[in-house]
RNA sequence: GCCGACGUAGCCCAAACUGAGGCAGAGGCACCAGUUUUAGAAACUGGCGAGUGUGGGUUCAACUCCCACCGUCGGCACCA
């Protein structure tokens, strides 16, 4: 399309002197000025402000939402940058593309600055907020800010405090008395998630444990579905996600079994994965927090030395170092338990190998084929029996005596893990593993003893926090009604405006006598109001859903808003939120799903987990995660103020593949400066002759053009392809690498732009256009200025712009280059055609010059030729 | 200890490790030389480089497949 000067209606933009000032190109390239322009252009125009089109592809791109602490460091850079491109990539592609930011603004820093310097957390954060808002717009990140969101809001945390209601509704929220994690050093609950591996995911303080009440969700409900949904995913996901939250949910196959303790009623349950393994259980070992173990030791005579034992072993497990295994001690309780397959009588232990949390806190013990059970009978000089035997060459092979059912520990110096064929096992011994572990499950269940089962290692989410700075839960207790949920009319409970922020103890709400002290919503009289405040993984868990529909005070928001837009098509965040964040929002998604507000399993499609940046550590010559501590950070603004944002951002996605670590460079940042420049000066040179060539719109005729044009216009299609298929599976550093060349061959191609010729000045232009084009998604801005500069008004957006079209004829090589190999090794190469027949291209290789003097005087043996590739001549 | 990922030039990274074995180099940084400059920087021009962590095997042919080992990183860790 011919563009018109909008001043006189001229065709040619060049030509009309009232245009000069809209194809205004500075002849050097300043970054601060060209972004600036548009920078303001865009907000302008709304040129990312999208709305639902039924008649558009929708797209959703979507980064994590950032704390605001403040300042943006190179991880947001990278992460916004990765977001960015692909926003580009999928508008210029047609897309209807929404691509919001918000703030999860709730959480323990404000806090912090609140105890330490007795600010406000609202002042703080919303001071915080203005100045990264700040730093994300001189970024020029393509975001539709009418759709900008905050945690902290009451018009948003309203609609936590009204999930929370459905789930209370529906039995998914509760309240219990638990034993919880507990850190020390920020005084709140944690999560299972926030204390995996025994320390605060935040502050890396190891966690202690406290009784104590707290509100949990039942996460636990959704453990199989949680599974299951991974299918759906599975292509779009990192494996090492998806198996690490397959690791965490922890599903174990297995069966309960009932061990009867002998003279009494009593039957103590098990879990096992090893039914097949019975015959050889030679104890039943409980935890020391079970709960049958009071009532069982009612009239021992042991009851004084185990209970003291159990204790022993509560109180070392407390203070145990994060990682550190205990030597397996235990007690024998004197109690006799009855296996239900064999009838056999065998002692009843205590120890601290087994754990209240999992199963059922109670285990049959088999030495011969588990290796902790092995150990503790080592240790205690239990009996070991085999019941598994070895049926495959490649098992391992175990020393016993591989007859009778005696006693092998003697013999044996490990345990035997592995499947097999049952031995000693009565009636079931020859049957194979897998068989009898079914079958023994149906025949217990059949007699009544136990069951097949499935257990989780998946904990039920525990939300309270001590804390002021996050959305209040929304529960009453009334000494009348007991716990009563506060009417939806009533949302949201407001966090009052100050507090004590003492730091230490309960919430600093508890403090606060006109939020604590209010009226029973059902019988009006006085009660007191829950002080917790809600985990802020809460808000992370829906609020791109919120995007879709950020005003809605109503609902949370629209179900033909989120049905349009979601699910979100493309996710960028750091694999530090592999379960935290992604299980919690995909549990959050199946319920919303439940309580009918949305219609699918998973939030999302596609999900990029960007690697770390780092930076030299001054003296260490270590690379590490830049840190304030560590002193190697880098300020983006300052970069900015030095390279331009199209230059950081260029260089942030040229410099590694988004999912690897990012080493920080600033001659690398002076490299895409200078290709940059490159580039706009080529435009420069050429924009008047180019932008005048566009009256003439129709393409020459293959024959016009000389040689070298068509192979510019060949690298030209070359690498729309190439870029176009990076794109499609997110390697930007191969797209720039690409780009660098095309600018290369540009460079390359011997051309004034007085003197060109039309068709040579066609092939510059489609290759400039395409370069410029492609460009756009990693420095938008200048790409906007060269675009522009190009003859084409409006900008890319508002305008119209598509990304170039390859056409596969104009990309293939005319001639072909076939490296031909005399016994395996490189000897020659030759030109043909790509449409040389095997024959031909057989009879050529053999009769080249250089491939004849390593054959001859020699039997030629074979000859391989892999058609387009290569040909190997194998000689004696 | 268990599970997983990864090891290619001085460095970051390519080459279909993706359902398929087929020329190890696209690009950048650094380095060297030249042009320009009072000098430096910048810019431009031209150069420099590894046989793919190690050892075996399969094959006409292995970065690619198989086996063993070494190293780095990450996750889990008495989960019955």
């Amino acid at each position: 399309m011919p563009s018109r000067c909008f001043a006189c209606a001229l065709l040619s933009v060049v030509k009309c002197r009232e245009s000069v000032k809209v194809i205004a190109m500075d002849e050097k390239y300043f970054p601060e000025k060209v972004e600036e322009k548009w920078q303001q252009r865009w907000e302008e125009s709304g040129a990312f402000e999208v709305y639902v089109d039924e008649a558009k592809p929708e797209f959703y791109c979507l980064e994590m939402l950032p704390y605001p602490s403040g300042f943006l460091h190179m991880g947001h850079v990278r992460n916004y940058s990765i977001g960015d491109a692909i926003s580009w990539y999928k508008r210029l592609r047609g897309f209807n593309v929404i691509h919001p930011i918000g703030w999860d603004s709730f959480g323990q820093p404000a806090e912090q600055a609140a105890i330490k310097r007795g600010v406000n957390p609202r002042d703080w954060t919303e001071e915080n907020i203005g100045h990264m808002r700040g730093q994300m717009k001189r970024l020029g990140i393509s975001y539709d800010w009418r759709r900008e969101i905050a945690a902290h809001a009451p018009e948003y945390y309203k609609w936590d405090q009204w999930f929370f209601l459905k789930m209370y509704e529906r039995g998914l929220a509760y309240r219990k008395m638990s034993q919880i994690n507990w850190c020390p050093r920020e005084e709140t609950v944690l999560s299972n998630e926030q204390s995996s591996g025994g320390v605060c995911w935040r502050c890396g303080t190891q966690v202690e444990k406290r009784d104590l009440e707290q509100w949990f969700l039942r996460t636990t409900r959704y453990a199989q579905q949680l599974l299951d949904g991974m299918k759906e995913i599975e292509t779009g996901w990192p494996e090492r996600v998806l198996t690490m939250q397959r690791n965490w949910i922890g599903r174990s196959e297995g069966a309960y079994l009932d061990f009867q303790i002998k003279g009494t009623e009593e039957r103590v349950r098990v879990f096992t994965t090893r039914i097949d393994t019975i015959y050889g259980a030679n104890a039943i070992v409980m935890a020391a927090e079970h709960t049958l173990l009071a009532k069982l030791l009612e009239n021992s005579q042991l009851k004084p030395d185990v209970e003291r034992f159990a204790e022993k072993v509560r109180a070392t497990r407390r203070r145990l170092e994060p990682g550190e295994e205990e030597a397996k001690e235990g007690i024998n309780t004197g109690m006799l338990a009855i296996n239900p397959f064999s009838g056999e009588s065998i002692p009843v232990w205590i120890a601290n190998y087994v754990l209240m949390e999992y199963g059922t806190g109670a285990v049959m013990s088999v030495p011969a084929h588990d290796e902790r059970d092995f150990e503790f009978a080592q240790k205690y000089s239990l009996p070991i029996r085999q019941v598994i035997g070895r049926i495959s060459h490649d098992q391992k092979i175990v020393p016993t005596t591989e007859e009778g059912g005696g006693d092998q520990s003697a013999v044996m110096t490990q345990a035997f893990t592995d499947y097999g064929a049952l031995i000693n096992s009565g009636e079931w011994s020859g049957k194979l593993s897998e068989d009898a572990k079914r079958e023994m499950a149906e025949f217990s269940e059949k007699n009544g003893f136990g069951e097949a089962a499935v257990t989780y290692r998946l904990r039920d989410w525990g939300i309270s926090r001590q804390r002021f700075w996050g959305a209040p839960i929304p529960i009453v207790y009334c000494q009348r009604c007991g716990i009563v949920p506060v009417p939806e009319k009533d949302l949201p409970v407001r966090l009052p405006e100050r507090a004590d922020f003492t730091g230490v103890g309960q919430s600093p709400l508890a403090g606060v006598s006109e939020f604590v002290n209010t009226s029973c919503p059902k019988c009006g009289e006085l009660a007191k109001r829950e002080t917790d405040t809600m985990d802020t993984f809460v808000d992370s868990s829906w609020y791109f859903f919120r995007y879709c529909d950020p005003e809605n005070s109503q609902m949370p928001f629209s179900k033909d808003a989120v049905a349009y837009w979601m699910p979100v098509d493309q996710y960028i965040g750091g694999i530090e939120h592999a379960v935290m964040h992604l299980l919690y929002t995909r549990f959050w998604t199946k319920m919303m799903r439940d309580i009918g507000l949305i219609e699918f399993d998973e939030p999302v499609k596609n999900l990029l987990t960007q690697g770390m940046v780092t930076n030299i550590v001054e003296g260490t010559g270590e690379w590490k995660a830049m840190s304030k501590s560590l002193g190697n950070g880098v300020d983006p603004d300052e970069m900015i103020q030095a390279y331009g944002s199209d230059a950081v951002r260029l260089f942030v996605l040229f410099a590694a593949p988004p999912e690897n670590e990012l080493r920080w460079s600033e001659a690398g940042i002076e490299g895409a400066v200078r290709f940059l420049r490159r580039v706009y000066s080529f435009v420069w040179r050429w924009h008047e002759r180019l932008s005048d060539a566009m009256q003439k719109g129709s393409e020459p005729s293959q024959e016009e053009f000389s040689q070298p044009a068509r192979a510019l216009r060949r690298k030209t299609h070359q690498t729309v392809e190439r870029i176009t298929d990076d794109f499609e599976s997110l390697h930007f550093n191969t797209s720039v690498a690409a780009l660098m060349e095309l600018s290369n061959a540009l460079y390359d191609f011997n051309a004034q732009p007085v003197a060109a010729s039309a068709s040579d000045a066609y092939a510059i232009r489609e290759a400039l256009e395409s370069l410029v084009l492609m460009l756009a998604p990693f420095a938008p801005h200048v790409s906007e200025e060269m675009w522009e500069a190009l003859g084409h008004d409006g900008g890319l957006i508002k305008g119209n712009a598509r990304w170039p079209k390859a056409n596969p004829d104009l990309a293939r090589k005319e001639e072909l280059e076939i490296p031909v190999q005399v016994n395996g090794k490189l000897r020659s190469r030759v030109l043909v055609a790509p449409d040389i027949s095997e024959e031909e291209l057989r009879t050529i290789a053999l009769s080249d010059e250089k491939v004849k003097s390593y054959t001859s005087g020699h039997e030629i043996v074979k000859v391989i030729v892999v058609p387009q590739r290569l040909v190997n001549v194998v000689v004696k």
